[in-house]
DNA sequence: ACAAAAAACCACTAGAAACCACTTTTTCCC
DNA sequence: GGGAAAAAGTGGTTTCTAGTGGTTTTTTGT
């Protein structure tokens, strides 16, 4: 399925559009014929992003979603933000999409912004929050099991 | 049958009445002809919301609740308030809601407000309770091993 | 220098929000 | 209890902003 690497720099427009690079647009276009879904990440508010998903890599992972047992607060939370700000969409003529106001604004998104290639999505950062992040993120030394065994 | 997805930002006017945004008029209309069932949440004080269900879903709820057998506290205020604060309503002509006054000052409606879409309902928050919940609902580590699985 | 892509720009449209006028209901006082 | 005043509800119109589509200019890479 999608493999996606690597990241770009992108402006947003005045009106919150963003021209998605050519490149991605033709493997987008293979893959999903453009039909993708825009949501918001679920993780710590420092990490706040927007997730782009091609149609079909979503429609695995909603219903896993919508199927949490909710009794617990974290799995509401996952499910309000990540059912609750998903938004499918299409390339308009020229390639672009635009971002809805409240994935905008949950995710600090102004003008300059990257792209982060995660396999089988890609994440949509302000470019100032994410050069923050790398910049804070370094000191964690609580890694799980899975990832100390791993060898780079 | 209904698969709410997304979130809009919406103002309430002085009279209470809320304009549905016309994309979701339409998908509306000609899912349960505009007749939608408001109701209150039964979730934790800080999850206080409207809940606003298309007639036919919550003609599949309605009898279930009034199934449950009540000798438990948490059953008869569940049963209590969802039934008790459930509303029939349609869109009027300018594809409005009049938000009943119990129901406005049981979630904390003010002007501006959330509808966030949660698959077969909608949520109606308080924007600004709406954001107080996102940041303070973040740091709860107890997390079930269902959620801790998934991939996202 | 040329071609392609990205960014900025501009004109147009549709939707939302504010506004206003009118009706009905409730409340309070006489 | 009746009437006046206030509040709440209803319907419609106007204004303005955000969304949409397209074009031009600038930048980048070859």
């Amino acid at each position: 399925m999608s493999n996606f690497l690597g990241s770009h720099a992108i402006n947003m427009d005045a009106k919150g559009r963003l021209a998605i690079p050519t490149k991605l647009r033709e493997e987008l276009a293979q893959l999903c014929g453009g039909r993708i879904v825009l949501t918001a990440s679920a993780n710590t508010d420092e990490e706040r992003c927007v997730l782009l998903y091609p149609e079909p890599e979503w429609e695995i992972l909603r219903p896993k979603i919508e199927a949490l047992p909710n009794i617990k607060k974290p799995v509401r939370r996952l499910q309000r933000l990540m059912l609750g700000n998903a938004a499918p969409m299409e390339l308009d003529s020229a390639g672009r999409i635009l971002v809805p106001p409240t994935l905008r604004s949950y995710a600090y998104l102004e003008k300059k912004l990257m792209l982060i290639g995660q396999g089988n999505k890609w994440e949509l950062w302000s470019e100032e929050r994410w050069m923050a992040w790398l910049d804070e993120s370094s000191d964690d030394d609580d890694v799980p099991p899975e990832m100390e065994a791993l060898s780079l």
